[in-house]
DNA sequence: CGTTTCGTTTACGTCCACGTCATCGTGTCT
DNA sequence: AGACACGATGACGTGGACGTAAACGAAACG
């Protein structure tokens, strides 16, 4: 109960975020920051929070994917139901996640290939015409 | 000079895409499809093309950078100058690309990690559920 | 000959993740 | 009391990659 609570500014230094960015997460039902009056006071949790949209965004998640996802937290000590469907969605996403991967691999290959060979076209028109 | 040019719909079909997206990649001037009267005739030349394209969508590159790669092939016997900013063009989005993976591969390792939690915690509210 | 079917163009609609005003209330410093 | 920053709530704008509807031409079928 530590009473570290932080405005939006603050929150908003702390991550690098707009505020804008903040209220859309809120109205998606990512974040639910507590009222003091009309203002929004971020907590520890929401914070954490926070930190895991981040973390999903970086990784091409949709807002929606990562509100999924954030139920595997919070709604760990929920009911066993919802938590092995959350571990389902989130085996999911692993899954395509691992198929992404290895087909970013395939095309980095590719296209190490693709410069190779560029490359050498290069240093060819180079050399004729340096010899005219 | 295989005269095996296909209609939009074959082309459709082949390659499980909309006549709307062939028109869109068209006014991009990602494909060029010769004209019969109004009608579009696609070459081998333009599957290869849009065998290209959809391979760089599904790594996340933007039309408009694909547009820009595929210089890289049809451009190869343009000028030297033109390969070259290709060849920069082309190093640069491999670069990102190779970020991606790493990226991606700690987010899965992360992913493993929190459902490895997930399963655990899973056992544990069933053990509980059963000794009840 | 009429009617589907395939194709064309033009143009507006959609989804996502916000950006960008406009307008308002509230708090704080001087 | 005035000025000014901070914050809130709409509401509309944006960009990429198409979807979708409207309105038409041409061809193939019965």
């Amino acid at each position: 109960m530590t009473d570290d609570t932080m405005t939006i500014r603050q929150m908003c230094d702390l991550f690098d975020v707009t505020p804008r960015a903040l209220r859309f997460y809120e109205a998606k039902e990512l974040l639910s920051p507590i009222r003091q009056g009309t203002r929004r006071l971020y907590t520890r949790a929401d914070r954490a929070r926070l930190t895991l949209i981040l973390k999903g965004k970086r990784f091409g998640f949709s807002l929606e994917e990562i509100r999924q996802l954030l139920e595997l937290w919070d709604g760990g000590r929920g009911r066993t139901t919802q938590l092995a469907r959350t571990i389902e969605v989130a085996e999911r996403h692993l899954t395509e996640m691992i198929a992404r991967r290895d087909a970013l691999n395939v095309a980095i290959g590719e296209l190490q290939e693709q410069l190779a060979w560029g490359r050498e076209e290069l240093a060819r028109q180079t050399a004729r015409s340096d010899a005219a």
